[in-house]
DNA sequence: CGTTCTTTTGAGACAGCTCAATTTACGTGG
DNA sequence: CCACGTAAATTGAGCTGTCTCAAAAGAACG
């Protein structure tokens, strides 16, 4: 199977690259599958390559010496993992794991980094990425200190939904194995609270959410939450 | 007042570049003032430079709809502001504040955006800052959602005395005017219970502080406290 | 030496956590 | 297709860390 041109073309990190270029990087990718619950890469690793996800899901993350898992980012097809690292010969600040089935492309950090001498373009386009990721952070952390639980939920969800979300007759399916743990991890709560409000926003018709499974019924009434217009 | 040379040479942006990128850098330079207290630029304003703060300090923060403030990071002499919106083009995510009488250098973004294209040096240390930032916020994420108050505010002060640490004889001061208010800021916490975790450490000489200022006697308890190795 | 801003302290409330027990949903193999 | 085992989700009850609000004391500064 050859690698998938038209996603890469189309990719944060690639976009922008003209032919020959796109030709060159193609050339130096190799393809792999990462089956769901599979770990990519532990923190702290030092990573040798660069991936972009071409199907599938995966999952940054940091465990605490306590145990407990904080979700930082889903990373969907045509998004990058390990950039970071590649980049700066820095060991990872995360760990990634698949939370489905996925597929990868593959480039050694150094050819990447040979590619990015050759290729402005792509210079550029890590820093975008690494900026968009700072804007989340920056929310996520402003967020967690000025909001409750419900609020950071709601924002959660819709965050969700922007990314990976895919309309159904029902309303916006959160295309992906979600856990009320899992939810509770990326919003900065306990998976108990996670379902209570789950239960809650049920029964007032805004979602409707099965086992690891969440649809948004009514987008409108969670930004309302989302951002406390509600009275 | 000619531009700093030195001071710009080791500066996380502008460190490893050869002496004739060095001048053109500099030739680009404007210098200004901003006393304590004064607004550069607020959040969601386009940009037009850059800065590096060459003395005091200045502060990058969010505010809240309902006016909570969030203190995202300190920069002081060396370290840039501005720096993601001129690499970028996109408004600004926070704002920035001097909290003392400052001093800064600026290049407008399109200028520094050239010099990048000549000097691709200058794209490594972009990405090596960046890089930095999304580690701290990544550590910050975990410590809000998994970490109490107690905990927080030991490693908010840990991280300021590593950045802007001065050897005294009684302790490490952090060098900077630091009300009870802006801890509770950086710690996610109130003004009210980040007074009360204070004074608890005053007793225990852990730390000791006054009105805007603290002096860390001992870094080790509180590293101790910030790792929860205590007993 | 009065004004203003910071810090401290008390008292009470409550959002959200913890722990335990039960119910529900799903997948598998007989 | 049903029964069983396993993991997710729900729900209750009680607790507590932290916030809120109010008031007073302390520090800086003209």
């Amino acid at each position: 199977m050859p690698p998938p041109t038209d996603l890469i073309r189309q990719t944060p990190l690639f976009r922008g690259l003209d032919d020959s270029a796109l030709r060159s990087v193609i050339a130096e990718a190799r393809g792999s599958r990462l089956p769901a619950g599979n770990i990519l890469f532990h923190q702290n690793d030092a990573l040798a390559r660069l991936w972009v996800v071409t199907a599938g899901r995966v999952q940054l993350f940091q465990l605490t010496p306590e145990g407990h898992q904080v979700i930082l980012h889903i990373a969907g097809p045509g998004q990058e993992v390990g950039l970071l690292p590649a980049l700066t010969d820095a060991p990872s600040p995360v760990s990634a794991r698949a939370v489905e089935d996925s597929s990868l492309l593959a480039w050694r950090a150094e050819d990447f980094r040979a590619l990015m001498r050759g290729h402005p373009q792509l210079g550029f386009n890590a820093i975008a990425i690494l900026g968009e990721h700072i804007r989340l952070y920056q929310d996520r952390i402003r967020e967690l200190t000025t909001e409750r639980v419900e609020r950071r939920l709601a924002r959660t969800l819709l965050r969700l939904a922007k990314q990976l979300g895919k309309r159904t007759p029902e309303g916006v399916l959160i295309d992906l194995p979600l856990s009320r743990q899992n939810l509770a991890e990326m919003s900065g709560t306990t998976l108990y609270t996670a379902s209570r409000i789950l239960r809650g926003w049920e029964d007032a018709g805004i979602v409707s959410s099965g086992r690891e499974r969440v649809v948004i019924r009514s987008p409108h009434k969670l930004v309302t939450i989302a951002e406390d217009l509600q009275r």
